[in-house]
DNA sequence: TAGATGACTAATA
DNA sequence: CTATTAGCCATCT
């Protein structure tokens, strides 16, 4: 299983109403150092749908920025669906929504 | 083959 | 928390 494939599956595994950053994910995987290369499996063709790059973010809590699937405000909507709230700077309180590393079997 | 790029992070001030 | 610097590595040109 390549590198990619394993982001999309710790990226769906992220449960509604809470978030993971690129970092978090690269160590779920096993490899710290590629953080962005995680960035790089969201943006280069994410399984349109099937992925939730919404809930990902950096380690700032704030959301991508640029392109993302739609539109940033798609994007900030469906966090608020989810029971996230944004603060005046367009960011997220991390302390509360930051995933925790569950048992993971990677 | 080499150099530049980027949906990043950690360390430092 | 912000701003700056350096390190990182798959992809692009």
């Amino acid at each position: 299983m390549g590198f990619f494939e394993k982001v999309y599956e710790v990226v769906k595994r992220i449960p509604k109403g809470k978030v993971a950053t690129y970092g978090q994910i690269a160590r779920i995987i096993g490899e710290p150092r590629k953080a962005k290369i995680v960035g790089w499996a969201l943006h280069s063709n994410p399984y349109k749908g099937i992925v939730p790059c919404h809930r990902v973010v950096n380690r700032n809590g704030e959301l991508s920025g640029g392109f993302a699937f739609g539109g940033m405000e798609i994007q900030r909507k469906l966090l608020e669906d989810e029971g996230i709230i944004f603060d005046e700077s367009g960011r997220i309180n991390l302390r509360k929504y930051l995933r925790k590393e569950n048992g993971s079997e990677y």
